[in-house]
DNA sequence: TCAAAAGTGTTATCCTTACACCCATGT
DNA sequence: ACATGGGTGTAAGGATAACACTTTTGA
């Protein structure tokens, strides 16, 4: 026999208001195809879920336009930037297969929009750094790490001698505790090393017993959404180094500090203020407007455009070595 | 109605052997999937396709896996890295819809094996520059460019006044021609501008009109898989820089000059020799082993090994800015 | 006048590049 | 001896990181 293929998208919306990076998320209860049977962790549990559409195979011409289409409708915005991220389809992913139901295969799509008002029934903005709260170091070691690190200690030692090395080692490289330091590409990789170590109360919602033997971290989504989450930060992470990509979340307009946050609040590091905007200044990537803003608290702060002929200048026009060097 | 949805998977496989990248194709003509009546630009076409096979959702857990086991069924070859690289889903991709068949959709994966010997019955290594002969600049600027950038030229002046400066900085940004010069992580936006701009002979194999009126470059694929080729091989050239994916593709034992031989081929750029020792060596991703390996012409070149101990120590370890300076 | 934020200058250090040169082997 | 490729040294130039410092506003 075989079973029927069902193909949805998931769209990790992300913004960033208030030095913070936030993504939409909805609250699955209000999601009329999930039945009520499927009772602890998913319907009733609060958790939040990422936006989801249909993709049908009758009218949408391609993947992209579908999801556009549906996140205008849904949001009412312009999403400007779009790309895909991954496609997931794990067996036992959506919790509907247990019920009988086909074979859900989700193609995620990351979508960067400007801090603006974008407010829908049923969705609402979240603190990406809720759900992956080891990922944000602006503040120095984010506390959890220490926790965390003790807890990545017992999973190491529960495994077989021969095995423990490989479980060190990719401990070790996943959160940056040899030379190496901390990487803040990494996302995915630490939010799977978590999850496999069961420290994510997702690994034990899996093996439908809703109560996590242990310490778990960060705030839980429904379904595999987290991990779709991780891999949109990570990729924006990345993608921040060599596209210009940052633009895609701010205003026409905006002041180099304003640049700075952004940057900062994605990539989890606090960078240095001097050196971050000559590095940005020199790279061609932006251009001074001659203009002011002076709602800035201090000394009023020259306003900044992006420069789109850096594209025809410069190989990889992005915020460098993400992003200049660090503060702190 | 709502039509019927299937799910392939397509595998870009490459290896490098004689300083060459080769991507392993198949006689479309030997799959039984493909009708007849399809005609010409398929069967009967000679055009090489890349190796496909199914997602059976009721018995393959994760993707992965599916394709792990049947390609390793198909090459009787273990493929160590794999990586998802795009699902394609426009509409018309396959030829099958219009002859009333299900919607398919299809998840691409990289995967890297060693130039060991894959011989299949039906399947065969070719150059990857055979499909993409722009993208190789080892001998300098490519014949192809200069008639490339002239039938490019012709696409800008085919628009109109006000968007002929889109298509030319578009055109730039792709091709190199402004003061960024060329980028070798851009192959597939090259391959879609050509597209678009009709200098591949897909196009108006996609059209139904399999006499192109003018130009085309390259040998042409089946379906879209010159497309997802592009895809793969911009991928690579990406990861190359900052993981160590060339080891993937050579012995454990190398030569200096063949790891730089092999880096070469993927990124289609000649290198400056000593510096690209020195970077490789400094970087801390080689260790020597003392063993000398005299089948080289000269002086015996020591043998290197990868050192995994670099992953610890280093953040981004791949072979830097896309290897250390060019020669020519 | 002080706090807060904008913005400039300078220097030590490291990395990259380019060039020149020597070494070991087979023919 | 010489061709071929392996391998090392060094110095110029550029980019980066860390520092101290001045400027301009609002309260």
């Amino acid at each position: 026999m075989t079973a029927r293929t069902e193909v949805g998208l998931n769209a990790v919306i992300l913004a960033v208001s208030d030095q913070q990076p936030r993504v939409l998320t909805v609250d699955p209860e209000q999601l009329p195809e999930i039945p009520d049977a499927l009772g602890p962790g998913i319907k009733g549990s609060g958790l939040a879920a990422l936006p989801s559409g249909p993709f049908d195979p009758a009218q949408d011409r391609t993947l992209e336009l579908a999801l556009r289409n549906w996140v205008q409708w849904q949001t009412k915005t312009d999403i400007g930037y779009v790309e895909q991220l991954y496609t997931f389809a794990d067996q036992g992913r959506d919790p509907r297969e247990r019920l009988g139901g086909p074979r859900v295969l989700s193609v995620a799509y990351l979508a960067l929009i400007k801090e603006g008002t974008v407010d829908v029934a049923h969705s609402r903005w979240q603190d990406c750094y809720a759900f992956l709260p080891w990922e944000d170091w602006r503040g120095g070691k984010p506390e959890a790490i220490e926790e965390l690190a003790a807890a990545l200690e017992g999973w190491i030692g529960a495994d077989g001698r021969a095995n423990r090395r490989q479980r060190r080692e990719r401990v070790e490289i996943c959160f940056g505790f040899g030379d190496a330091g901390w990487d803040g590409y990494q996302v995915l990789e630490r939010y799977e090393l978590l999850y496999e170590a069961g420290l994510v109360s997702e690994y034990w919602l899996d093996l439908g017993d809703p109560k996590p033997r242990g310490p778990v971290f960060g705030a839980p989504m429904a379904y595999d959404h987290r991990r779709i989450l991780a891999t949109g930060l990570g990729r924006i992470r990345g993608k921040l180094r060599y596209r210009p990509v940052v633009f895609e979340l701010i205003e026409r307009d905006f002041t180099l500090m304003g640049l700075q946050h952004v940057v900062e609040a994605l990539s989890g590091l606090r960078l240095h203020k001097q050196n971050f905007r000559r590095l940005v200044e020199r790279s061609g990537l932006v251009e001074g407007t001659g203009r002011l803003d002076n709602r800035t608290g201090g000394r009023p702060a020259e306003l900044f455009r992006f420069r789109r002929e850096v594209l025809r200048e410069r190989r990889a026009p992005g915020v460098g070595a993400l992003a200049g060097p660090r503060a702190d």
